[in-house]
RNA sequence: GGGCAAUUAGCUCAGCUGGUUAGAGCGUUACAUUGACAUUGUAAAGGUCGGAGGUUCGAGUCCCCCAUUGCCCACCA
């Protein structure tokens, strides 16, 4: 009986292999493309979405890297020269929230601070939080390549963001516009409509005697801000209004109010008729282009009332319109009140109700840069998988409202413009210099402070990680793979879309791979306060690395959200030791056979052995070929444990102990062989044990489990 | 108001282009075993594949309708 290696001691223990293994990786070089053999000729590139350098990894993070790794280990095996390229986002306003809160704790607030001041604090903060990402990353075991490690504040990415927002604006596709915006009285910002969040709200719906009308409202304390009243213009009750000033009374005077016909007022709703105040109403705002209506505003940009409303100026909102209801109803103008439950637009942050608040801001333009996507996409250029999401990016693409990128945060890439603060003119910083007259009204320009929209710059991503417009990396582009959360169809896919095809007239990948959210074992969403969050980092302390991937990317399908539950976890981490001691059995079984003794005469129940790894080879290249990891994956376990050591093992042992000597060396030959064998099939998926089996098989030249050939038919 | 997904064994879920008696893990029950196995093996019980209809030689799989759950989108005050 042969010696078992040291090295596999029973029984499997990830923390005393992990480790050492990811060095072992790193220092080969073999996550660099570059240092791949020759025979790796045709790249494959990955980019994985950079995780937010402002905390740890969560469970959503360790199935994003799973998958990928299982992708660049695959294709590294097939011969690929195989890019994953690794990054960090600052994450602009989440990290400022994050950050703010550690201010609030330590009794500070950032109204408090100088811009610089803040702006490097959070940059510590950040830069010591990514290092704690990047740990556990590797802990995972990504296989990505540090040595091109790019974070999204880099200098030269900072540079290149700002220089494609010039190219915009010099193709006439951004704009300094003046309207509604979401704005937060708590954060202070601006926010583009994906950062809002819709809740079910229950208010009240009040009626309102105003002059000849009634009209119903849940804002009654806008009133001050009304400058028309709408009625539809079919409206056989309201029709001979349009066109005439109604005076209508309320707590503060009387206000003349001229009456508009517009089609988009619904008869049926309310009263027919509708109140007007286009500084705190994204719809009335419009109306009020279309009608050309003055604009008063009411409400200040910390949610309360400004001098506009008279003795209810510096209420705030809720306890405003309280007050105002009271003085409106001992002056009998409200009618009636009824209760009202509709859906309200929130900070997606801190749950305070978005103000719209009339703003100067930069916009892109949509509809032609949607266009492109939506062209791409229909051509084909571009495979989603689960393919439903085809569906909901065209139209997502064919609906679009010009993109405010403007954030009155300073955490963040500086918009490189100039503004006039008198006449709200936005010009470009290469085209005019600090303190200079606005060409418009003469009074001196000065500079933008607002940042952008974290999803600006990491919409150019693909790009900026390959260090666009640097061609050295460009050859990996497009890129094959973008795998990341169903969550960013809209967020962030989309403006990848764009980008890259703006900016290089070539799409940013080939195949969109969406997973589903990872959410408890009752299938709820994780979430800190209820407290039912898993870290990923302890289950891969509890049970391994490799089996945390292998419980998260079994029996979890694209698209659909998946459970994290222990038990299978735990299961997997029995598969891996089953891994360990069949391949200590092997070992100390084999004689002196080595990967490189030929090929024995083989029986006919040997040759059937072989035939039936063959079909199991060609299944799961298959699947893998087809992103289905899922099925892959659970083709090995059955194969590895139920076929190879329940069976093949099992049979192998009489033999082993036979007086016939070409049986015995065809069983060596055949353990060893179809052991090697399931090892690589299974190194994308269980990298580490793998790798930790493979070093201890017997051969010549010692090798890499990372860069062996994926196997064919024996 | 619109869209998407899900509904399969007690629990968590697979089932790819429709094809023999519907699968896995965990759990349950019985037996065996110190074996390469901080356990494992053998076997068993357990499902009218949400409901109704249709296409087909054949449907968990395709089509229509319905129900339930979840998610997303939406400027009717």
């Amino acid at each position: 009986m042969a010696e078992i290696p040291e090295k596999l001691n029973k029984p499997y223990e990830p923390a005393l292999t992990e480790g050492r293994i990811y060095k072992l990786w790193e220092d080969s070089g073999f996550f660099n493309p570059d240092n791949l053999p020759t025979r790796h000729k045709e790249p494959f590139t990955i980019i994985m979405p950079p995780p937010n350098a402002n905390g740890r990894l969560h469970a959503g993070h360790a199935l994003t890297i799973a998958l990928e790794d299982i992708l660049t280990r695959y294709q590294r095996m097939q011969g690929k020269r195989a890019l994953w390229v690794p990054g960090a986002d600052h994450a602009g306003f989440e990290t400022q929230v994050v950050y703010e809160k550690k201010l609030e704790k330590e009794g500070r607030s950032r109204f408090k601070m100088d811009r610089k001041e803040l702006y490097d604090e959070i940059m510590a903060f950040t830069l010591e939080s990514k290092k704690h990402m990047e740990a556990d990353v590797k802990a995972l075991g990504a296989s990505c390549d540090w040595s091109r490690e790019k974070f999204t504040l880099d200098p030269n990415v900072v540079s290149e963001v700002q220089e494609t927002f010039r190219k915009l604006y010099r193709d006439n596709l951004v704009y300094r516009g003046y309207r509604t915006v979401n704005w937060c009285t708590k954060h202070q910002t601006s926010l583009s409509d994906v950062e809002t969040e819709t809740v079910e709200k229950n208010d009240k719906l009040y009626y309102i005697k105003y002059g000849p009308f009634v009209v119903a409202t849940v804002r009654p304390e806008t009133i001050f801000g009304d400058v028309a009243i709408a009625v539809n213009p079919t409206d056989e009750r309201y029709k001979s209004f349009i066109g005439q000033t109604v005076s209508v009374q309320h707590p503060e005077g009387a206000l003349p109010l001229l009456v508009i016909g517009d089609a988009e007022v619904d008869p049926l709703f309310g009263t027919g008729a509708l109140k007007i105040t286009p500084s705190h109403d994204h719809n009335d705002f419009r109306m009020s282009e279309t009608h050309k209506l003055p604009r008063v505003e009411v409400i200040d940009q910390f949610g309360k009332l400004n001098e506009k409303a008279g003795k209810y100026a510096g209420m705030k909102i809720a306890e405003a319109r309280t007050k105002v209801v009271e003085d409106l109803q001992a002056l009998g103008l409200i009618e009636k009140i009824e209760d009202y439950a509709h859906a309200v637009p929130t900070c997606y942050k801190c749950n305070t109700t978005i103000e719209p608040r009339v703003m100067p801001q930069w916009f892109v333009k949509m509809a032609p840069l949607a266009k492109l996507a939506a062209d791409s996409v229909r051509e084909g250029k571009i495979k989603f998988i689960p393919d439903n999401f085809e569906k909901i990016f065209l139209y997502w693409m064919d609906n679009t409202i010009d993109w405010n990128i403007s954030r009155q945060i300073v955490w963040g890439i500086q918009i490189p413009a100039l503004i006039c603060k008198s006449c709200n003119l936005g010009a470009l910083d290469t085209e005019h210099k600090e303190g200079t007259p606005c060409p418009t009204c003469g009074a001196p320009l000065a500079i933008e402070t607002d940042t952008f929209d974290t999803w600006f710059s990491s919409g150019q991503w693909p790009l900026l990680a390959l260090g666009y417009p640097e061609k050295s990396d460009l050859s990996f582009y497009p890129t094959d793979v973008m795998e990341t959360g169903r969550d960013l169809i809209f967020k962030w896919i989309p403006r990848m879309v764009i980008f890259g095809l703006y900016l290089t007239g070539k799409v940013p990948f080939r195949t969109v791979y969406l997973h589903g959210m990872v959410n408890d074992k009752h299938g709820k969403k994780m979430s800190k306060s209820k407290g039912n969050v898993v870290s990923p980092i302890d289950l891969t302390d509890k049970f391994g690395a490799d089996a945390l991937r292998m419980g998260l990317v079994i029996g979890s399908t694209p698209g659909n959200d998946l459970s994290l539950v222990e038990d299978k976890i735990k299961g997997y981490k029995h598969f891996c030791n089953k891994m360990w001691n069949a391949s200590r059995f092997v070992l100390s079984n084999i004689g002196d056979t080595t990967l490189d003794t030929p090929r024995p005469k083989l029986s006919p129940r040997d040759e059937e052995i072989l035939k039936e790894l063959g079909a199991a080879i060609k299944s799961v290249t298959l699947h893998m070929d087809n992103f289905r990891f899922h099925l892959a994956g659970e083709e090995l376990y059955h194969y590895f444990w139920h076929t190879f050591a329940d069976i093949i093992i099992e049979e192998m042992k009489t033999r082993i102990q036979g007086e016939d000597e070409d049986s015995k060396r065809s069983t060596e030959w055949l353990l060893l062989n179809i052991l090697s064998t399931t090892t690589k099939m299974l190194h994308p998926f269980t990298p580490f044990i793998t790798e930790e089996i493979w070093s201890t098989l017997p051969k010549t030249t010692s090798s890499l489990l990372i860069i062996e050939p994926w196997p064919k038919q024996l």
